[in-house]
DNA sequence: TAGATTGTTAATCGATTAACAATC
DNA sequence: TAGATTGTTAATCGATTAACAATC
């Protein structure tokens, strides 16, 4: 793995690339060319090429790519070739859809922990997770090994759920609240919101 | 308006303005610089004063910008300051959660049809709508003059539900299924996926 | 060998940021 | 006036793409 330093454009691509990989490995195709996975998700073959290279040289001039090593590779620079385990908080409408189909797949981001500060959903369950007090979350965190956390809360109460995760030791976080989020500490904060994605559309609107 | 062209990223940022903006509206803070803006948001101010800046002089030399007027700004530039109605395809876990989210908001995006094809939930309501089946789609999306489309159906059905709602005249799609969607036609298309979101933050675990 | 395709450089393109005159 | 802040240019930085030698 070439150590130069990545580009975010070049992370959110990987998934991707990931995505279309696994794919074509459960219909047993065994090689594949940049062209060929450029047609189909839209992207520079050149542009492929050169964001696999980063982490080394996986394919073979004249040939292409072994699907199969492709994805190996690409879990490994992702580090999910491993179990992540994961924490939820806020299971509202969007926090209990994202558990479900989380419990729902099989793949290596894992759920194992979801918390809500409303005494009334305190103890039940959802997708097989029994839902924890606010206050219970440094010591979950630590006993289970969770390095990663997805907000589903108010945007009220965003920032301070942040605080808390990222001082029980979060290493990243995935952030659904309509808010910015931010922190001193090294800590990767990921965005994403409905409302904003939708009003960004509707600039494109004839 | 000067029509110069507008690159994505600045589309993207506007929603995150607008979102501040009306927070301080609801302090009645009446004025902000961009300096002010940019502390709370994480952005470049002369990025802020550029954004801005390629749609008309809205703000003041040495006061800033006025709240009020510069929302209803980016609300036209957004096409926003009239209801924008959206349709959603797919009321599976997530689908039901936005439908949820969206009818609990007030805001100019309006969730004002729902299909699936699964004739058990055909019928039933989620958030005040009738769940309706996929060849009503034609129909109801030129009878209610709906605008954009959100897509939450499994990946092996997205694409030919997205050819299905641009076959019927929408004109931008927000996609939640893990994979990508191709069209020949003048469609935008937005794509947005919690596993891909999760996996790209794996990457920045130490 | 001929055709295909990678790895990689160089060129291009575009986005971000610094800096400052204008001006409130 | 002095201080603050925009609008905007120029500089910088970074990402994308074209092109092609290497080679399977």
């Amino acid at each position: 793995m070439k150590p130069n330093k990545i580009s975010e454009a070049v992370v959110r691509r990987l998934p991707i690339y990931l995505r279309y990989l696994t794919h074509l490995q459960q219909m047993h195709v065994h090689t594949v060319s940049s062209q060929q996975i450029g047609k189909t998700l839209d992207i520079n073959p050149a542009q492929i090429r050169k964001d696999l290279n980063a982490f080394g040289d996986f394919g073979k001039k004249g040939i292409g790519y072994d699907v199969g090593y492709l994805i190996e590779k690409i879990k490994q620079i992702l580090k999910i070739n491993q179990e992540i385990r994961v924490a939820l908080v806020g299971v509202g409408h969007l926090g209990h859809a994202i558990c479900n189909h989380n419990a729902y797949k099989r793949d290596n981001m894992r759920i194992v922990a979801a918390f809500d500060n409303d005494p009334k959903k305190q103890g039940e369950t959802v997708a097989g997770l029994t839902i924890q007090p606010l206050d219970e979350m440094n010591q979950t965190i630590a006993e289970k090994q969770i390095r990663l956390a997805i907000i589903t809360v108010p945007a009220t109460a965003a920032q301070h759920v942040a605080d808390l995760l990222i001082e029980a030791g979060i290493e990243g976080i995935l952030n659904f609240a309509p808010v910015t989020i931010r922190t001193t500490q090294d800590v990767t904060i990921h965005h994403t919101d409905v409302t904003s994605s939708l009003q960004s559309l509707a600039f494109y609107l004839n």
